[in-house]
RNA sequence: GCGGGUGUGGCCUAGUCCGGUUAAGGCGCGAUCCUGUCACGAUCGAGAUCACGGGUUCGAAUCCCGUCACCCGCG
């Protein structure tokens, strides 16, 4: 893949970009729908092509664990597999590691939910090691890589910055991460370092294996994205975007845990990106929601990618451009509007709350599909929007 | 008419034989939550004087009597 800075804008660190690969180009800044299973989840990759999306974002470890990357590999990689030829980007397993052991234990995601008090934080206990044995049997994090057992029969796996690697050059992705540790927000000063190193010494790995890889020209070639660690704290952060930033990448992406507060967020966005490269793209790592966006962008940030529009369509809830609905509220049951009003969607032209409310109360699945249309429909219009407003040099 | 059975939140049931503090669960209903997806998921809440009336007892959904409703069988 090859990157180019199309315009930056002058009140901000917002840019257009164009992403070129070998399937097609992604104009940036842009949001990655999550396809974790190679699929968006109730939608056809057509529909993906109908809202507009130029790319999508797939999971190396639940692809490694179902079907296995082999098989994706055998049925012509992950494009044809789906049948997208759109460009794919694939996480690289390291946050699964995070999510699956001792995140659901805490209960943490990104950021946060719970804001500790100074005497209830007490954090710099490694995570993996402070949960009880049930997780601890769970992940086992060493040098050469991490432990950890199947969520879906709880077999032993392995994953490694190769390994990674591996399973993504497989899958066939035109953007790849390096595999990386993820620190919950709960996380303190001393394991978070440590973890940030080890995710140092594995970039580095993962920039390796990548290599071993056959030429190819720089477009269709697989990119490779780093991926910045330090948690909350400014040092380490500025240390790992120094780094990171320093290596060969194609990219970057800002993981881990972004503080406790969403200002904690921004603050950490605005001791990063200043120190990258400018020259490459920076994936904001599972971020976000609407609200996120444009300070992100402003920020420096190119592109993201989020569960929560797909998610909360299936759970019920519809964004709009006033304040998102809970469609399985029966006042809507009576309610003969659209979504939204001014929303261009398939969903919004065709249907009213009325019938989209039926739906959910008698959990016919379609609901959930209409509602996963709008909703990445509302998101891809929200971010071309932006775009247009980088545009028009308004931000 | 006779015999047998059943009546517990909106619905379906547990508890009844061997009475004991705020009657349990599922569905439904309502609300909240979800940020590199174990995610058609999670959490919380409202809602029943246990068909009705009487009796026994310190105490009854539970034991006894009666009434009503429904179900099954026989006329």
């Amino acid at each position: 893949m090859q990157f180019k800075v199309i315009q930056q804008s002058k009140k901000s660190l917002a840019r257009l970009g164009v992403i070129k690969t070998a399937h097609g180009d992604l104009h940036t800044p842009a949001f990655f729908p999550v396809a974790t299973q190679a699929v968006i989840k109730t939608l056809t990759s057509d529909n993906i092509k109908q809202i507009g999306f130029e790319g999508i974002l797939a999971n190396t470890y639940h692809l490694y664990l179902r079907p296995g990357e082999k098989i994706v590999n055998k049925m012509g990689g992950l494009h044809k597999f789906m049948n997208f030829n759109g460009v794919m980007a694939t996480d690289s397993g390291g946050f699964q590691v995070f999510s699956l052991g001792a995140g659901i234990a805490h209960g943490v995601g990104k950021i946060a939910k719970i804001f500790p008090g100074p005497q209830q934080s007490k954090p710099s206990t490694p995570l993996f090691n402070s949960c009880d044995r049930r997780n601890r049997n769970m992940v086992r994090i060493t040098e050469e890589g991490v432990y950890f057992r199947s969520h879906l029969d709880g077999s032993q796996h392995f994953l490694s910055p190769e390994k990674s690697m591996q399973i993504q050059q497989d899958l066939g992705a035109d953007i790849t991460f390096a595999f990386d540790e993820c620190t919950s927000p709960l996380a303190g000063q001393e394991y978070t370092k440590k973890a940030m190193e080890r995710t140092h010494r594995w970039a580095k790995r993962c920039l390796r294996a990548a290599q071993i890889t056959k030429n190819k020209s720089l477009i269709t070639k697989q990119g490779l994205f780093g991926i910045i660690q330090g948690g909350e704290y400014k040092k380490l952060r500025e240390q790992s975007a120094k780094f990171i930033g320093g290596l060969d990448f194609n990219g970057f992406g800002i993981g881990g845990s972004l503080g406790k507060t969403k200002s904690k967020m921004y603050e950490i966005l605005n001791w990063t990106i200043p120190l990258l490269p400018q020259e490459k793209p920076r994936h904001l790592l599972g971020i976000g929601y609407l609200e996120d966006f444009e300070r992100a962008i402003k920020a420096g940030v190119d592109l993201f990618d989020c569960v929560y529009p797909t998610r909360f369509a299936r759970h019920g809830i519809a964004l709009t451009a006033k304040k998102k609905l809970n469609l399985n509220q029966n006042k809507f049951l009576i309610d003969k509007n659209p979504l939204d009003k001014t929303c261009t969607c398939p969903t919004c032209q065709n249907h009213t709350r009325s019938y989209i409310c039926h739906l959910f109360r008698a959990k016919e699945i379609t609901g959930q599909q209409l509602l996963t249309m709008h909703n990445l429909w509302f998101f891809k219009q929200f971010i071309d929007k932006i775009r247009q407003k980088i545009a028009m040099d308004k931000i």
